[in-house]
DNA sequence: GTGGTCTAGACCACG
DNA sequence: GTGGTCTAGACCACT
């Protein structure tokens, strides 16, 4: 399990771990089943607050990924539930929408952007 | 000029302002040279408050996409291309692989966030 | 008489004119008894308004480097009076210093800026 | 962390507690990783409002200078030598010209700006 | 009439 | 307790 936190940049740091744990899911590097450090650990090997830590895995259970129990450690869940509600789908447009939109603002044409989507497909593709 | 706002949402008020700009921007509804409305126009129309629209457009200079001038209107910048810097893509490709690997979780193929992409790209190639 | 204006950026705009200004006479490109062109001229040519030129041109006079008579052009005076006054100089010496720190922070070294020093320096004799 | 304001001049509060932080970052007092006073903290030792502060500490964010995170103190950002783009080195150039011309308007002669200039020079390295 | 600065006070999100 | 957002109202500098 590896965790990293950016100090430069203006993303919270809990979202940060959120989205490393995700992206390990979706990777496949963490399986169903599989248990997550505890929130002290994470918190001390990062040195950062441990209630960032516990936010982080509040939202992630939230968000259906992960399993938390009194007493036990976190784990992934077994059946990732395919949530796609129109909402979330709804969601997920809009922030391609303004990601696209930032990128054409910096300058990149139609190709670069479609180099770019394709580059980070093959990279989880080839994780799997 | 259109803006509009939604309460409800968790997006701050200036962040919709900005993306709303920068996408009428980036689909050339706005042209470099055009003229924004002023602060206070702005605020009265939305029922906001003038800072919240200061803030915004303050945001949008500050990413090179605007003009401000004392006593002037706020205006698009004439010179586009501007920044594309290395920081800026990094930053461009943490968000894409965040959304990628919601759209996964979310349940979506590859084909379907291909779709999606291609979906949005379409929409901003038709309004050029 | 040239004078051109930045649109981007933020210097007021009667700032630049007056910094044009006073940088032709330091230059000697305009000679003390010259006129210079009417507010009107120069608001229709840069495509600005009167006022701003008219208050550029009352804070040259204000500064002592031209002359304003009602009806009559502006002109340059003829005796130049070296102001140097303690506290025109304090300002200069402020100025200098953030000057100095800002290069510094853009990661200019000390022969860097000297030589930035000598470059506008020698520019400056090349044209007396 | 020492700040003062003057209240006299002309120079907005939020502008003096950027030059002066500035400063220090570039004479080496303020180091990489430091943190500052919240903006709650120099908000009541200086007897001005938090949101002037604010202010001060978001244009040294945009700047490079420091890194705000929400729920943490501001700090001195790490990598020091950050932009140096075109613009900015243009800008720097034009404040020079500026900066020169005004001197030789005052009186000064060449030599009497070099000293000025080794002068300014002289006192930031002995902080170093 | 425009944006720029400052004050003041409130509530929220993060650590 | 920290910074982030929003509201509100005042005065100033610039066009």
């Amino acid at each position: 399990m590896l965790l990293s936190i950016n100090e430069n940049g203006n993303h919270p740091i809990y979202l940060q771990i959120i989205s490393q744990i995700k992206e390990q899911v979706g990777k496949g590097i963490l399986q169903p089943g599989d248990e997550l450090p505890s929130v002290r650990e994470v918190a001390d090997s990062l040195g950062i607050n441990m209630h960032t830590v516990r936010n982080a895995y509040l939202k992630l259970r939230d968000q259906g990924i992960i399993n938390l129990r009194l007493g036990r450690r976190a784990r992934i869940v077994w059946r990732q539930p395919p949530v796609h509600t129109t909402d979330s789908e709804a969601e997920l447009k809009v922030r391609l929408k303004e990601l696209i939109t930032d990128a054409f603002l910096m300058g990149l044409s139609l190709d670069d952007f479609h180099d770019l989507v394709n580059q980070q497909l093959a990279q989880l593709k080839m994780m799997k």
